[in-house]
DNA sequence: ATAAACCTGTGATAAATATCACATGAATTT
DNA sequence: AAATTCATGTGATATTTATCACAGGTTTAT
């Protein structure tokens, strides 16, 4: 697992840095491996979550359940993603979300704090998370633009042609779920929507 | 405007962090003053954004507009606030947003550049960055949660409850707008809903 | 002070999307 | 291998929300 994370770091700071041989080991100390059958819960609602994951191998979502028991997906997660409920982290409050994997996943944990420390010691790392942090408020930012503009078609669209990947990968119901549309109507619109632009 | 910038950091890092005469100083050369009239742009769709900014005193708002020209709100920025594209900042392209003031205002302006210099140099600055993006990232994931499951009454209900503050300070249209519902809808749902819980 | 622009409410109607129900084929479990 | 669960498609219908049009009151600009 770990090798894939290192070469994940050395991509993400693109050359500016590499990793020593000790700083390889405080990474395997700072972090706990994690293995996921399809299924299984990282985190369940109630829950209070203590460590960032970062997918290995996998996939996983993350969800809120409504009063009826209805589903909405915030985000997933493949290969080289992190996730996690940023407010349970950060505020050690109970998590309204639940993380599960859609497959068998490997993953790698580490609390806030050793995150921190980490990236105090480590430069790589602290370009690392500073660039997935940009990274992530941008691709949120335009979530929320697609969120609130677009129709179910667009919304539609959008998604094939950011996330071609995840879009293979998923099953139609949960692209829905995290579009906020229902799963017939993607159905329809992928009947009639040409995804050539 | 740099008191209300100086409170603003003490609150913010809770006693935690104290400002130096010093430290002052070095935050008034890294912002920069900026007042701007009603209407008046902070940024132009097309244009490059160079800096944060810091609300002092007054109200922006950051949209983006459609193909017929239709606006779409995905930030407000009454005081105390950060605004700003941070996709343009980052990575220097041009932006697809507009920001522009809905009343009279006082804004702080400071680059990427020079902020994370700052954020180095003084302790405060630094625990109040984390603590903003922190914030950040929670509501941004609440709104998206709203955004996919709500209906219109339920995301009327929610902003309610979230920003009352910017409710009763922001014309109708502006809400609906932020909300991605129509100002007619809105108005309908007030009439019936009932803000109690 | 007057004109113009802006904001909200409301009716009539249209369009988009959700809900419910069922069928079929694929994947998973026993 | 059979049984069960899961995923997708599709029809009929209901519901939600958007669109268009206009009126009245308020704020802003000349």
């Amino acid at each position: 697992m770990f090798d894939i994370f290192h070469q994940y770091i050395l991509q993400k700071t693109a050359g500016k840095a590499s990793l020593s041989s000790k700083e390889r080991k405080m990474i395997q100390l700072a972090f706990i491996q994690k293995k996921l059958r399809k299924k299984q819960y990282f985190l369940q609602e109630g829950d209070v979550l203590k460590h960032h994951g970062f997918v290995c191998k996998g996939c996983l979502r993350m969800y809120r359940r409504d009063a009826k028991g209805q589903e909405f997906i915030s985000q997933f997660a493949i290969e080289n993603w992190w996730i996690g409920d940023r407010e349970s982290i950060t505020s050690g409050k109970a998590s309204k979300y639940n993380i599960d994997a859609l497959e068998e996943s490997d993953i790698l944990l580490i609390t806030k704090d050793e995150l921190e420390a980490l990236s105090k010691k480590i430069p790589a790392i602290q370009t690392l998370v500073q660039t997935v942090q940009e990274n992530n408020v941008i691709a949120t930012q335009n979530r929320i633009h697609a969120a609130i503009s677009f129709s179910a078609e667009e919304k539609y669209l959008d998604f094939l042609q950011t996330y071609p990947d995840l879009f293979q990968r998923l099953p139609q119901q949960m692209i829905a779920s995290y579009l906020g549309i229902t799963r017939e109507t993607l159905s329809r619109i992928r009947k009639q929507a040409v995804p050539f632009k």
